[in-house]
DNA sequence: TACATATATTACCCAAGGGTAATAAAAAGT
DNA sequence: ACTTTTTATTACCCTTGGGTAATATATGTA
């Protein structure tokens, strides 16, 4: 009876902390639902009681968990700019000379350019924001964009760049990294991870200095890690 | 007073042919306002009502020229698929090596992505489509895709480019040109022109076997070219 | 002048869909 | 068991904007 409550008088903070968590989980839910109908139909040819269908429930359900359609719109982007700043944070703070970090954000940014919330990064209009979000994703952007711009300085200070347009080359590599979100479709002959690997080096062949194996002509070059994604 | 239509009598086909000039102009010029309010707002945020008013019209007098605003969406989108597919062609059957044609293609294509109409090849949503055009579109981006990869394909064979996977070669490449039609703001540091002759080579540069002298650090390496775009 | 043809305007229709009010059902707390 | 709070439902409102019908106005033609 009281097995899946663990004492429940001593802590009546539990059954609160469980229920905030279902409460997230479900909000999870909602974005994770309406990520895909955005990306598959759009923003505005998806309608929220499509989005309500899918999850068993009615439109003005969806109204406990955000404010507005909109809100729903950006919080996806946040759920997938949240998930590259955390790399980023992570891959700057570990130690590699530029080109090795240069090379770790072009994987981890692939591969989440390969799921549903990163994509959004990159298929959303802007547009469709509020004012002040749009501020927040336009810093957003620079963030990113700082990173890359980051490592390609720093690997020519260290001399494992060669030195280069820090600018072009920082928008060549967002470039096709940002179009992963475009034609990825999961199901497809190559992994998240095998495009993650194969593009970081295929993206810094022509700046890195030392001169490693290209990818193979058949497949991706790197063995591919397990990590699942998306 | 016949001053301006030559010889009527002699040609009743002058002032039909002048006539219908007009009405393509015009058609053309609600294109240019719409393809520019679809890009700067969305297409679905910008009203046809706002598109007729920036021509001094009124919205149902575009139905004169088009359909359905999905009608007009798609001739914006034919009107950058038709420049680029005229490119293509004049590339393709001009001589040179395949590294020589890939940069061409490089060359032209950025050109393109950076203008209004080019920019809607990728800024626009496939999902706002009727069915019968979203194929139309796929046939459009199948075509493009094949002439990158025919052109490094035949680098390959005729040694100028080196063995490399060339569906993510050109994905790549691809990639990071398509992304011009994103960032590309006229009245920038760089001009179309210049985005395209350092984009010609550094997308080129790893894959080329002949070394050439890459972009140069401060700004675009090739010299500009004169033609105004956009 | 009379006629025909484009081309434009005014005034309107109406479906779609975001959002809300009132209320019911379920869960948690006591 | 009784109360309160969350969460969900039904029924509805109402703006927005694509599209059309009826009609006027040029423009060229006979």
């Amino acid at each position: 009876m009281d097995t899946r409550t663990p004492a429940p008088e001593s802590s009546p903070w539990l059954p609160f902390e469980s229920r905030r968590r279902a409460r997230d989980e479900k909000r999870e839910a909602v974005l994770r639902t309406a990520v895909q109908l955005f990306l598959e139909q759009g923003y505005h040819r998806a309608t929220l009681n499509e989005v309500a269908d899918r999850l068993n429930i009615t439109k003005p359900a969806l109204y406990n968990y955000f404010r507005s359609k909109e809100d729903i719109l950006f919080e996806c982007w946040v759920m997938g700019q949240e998930r590259v700043e955390d790399r980023i944070t992570e891959i700057e703070s570990a130690d590699g000379n530029g080109l090795a970090t240069l090379r770790m954000l072009v994987r981890a940014y692939a591969a989440i350019m390969a799921s549903d919330f990163g994509a959004s990064l990159v298929r959303f209009n802007v547009a469709d924001l509020s004012e002040p979000n749009q501020k927040i994703t336009l810093a957003g952007k620079r963030r990113i964009d700082r990173a890359f711009r980051n490592a390609i300085k720093q690997g020519i200070a260290d001399h494992s760049i060669k030195s280069c347009d820090v600018k072009l080359t920082a928008f060549a590599i967002l470039g096709a990294l940002n179009w992963v979100g475009h034609w990825y479709k999961p199901g497809g002959e190559l992994s998240p991870d095998q495009i993650a690997d194969d593009f970081a080096i295929r993206l810094t062949a022509d700046i890195a200095k030392q001169l490693d194996k290209k990818p193979s002509e058949k497949k991706a070059a790197k063995p591919v890690r397990k990590r699942p994604s998306r």
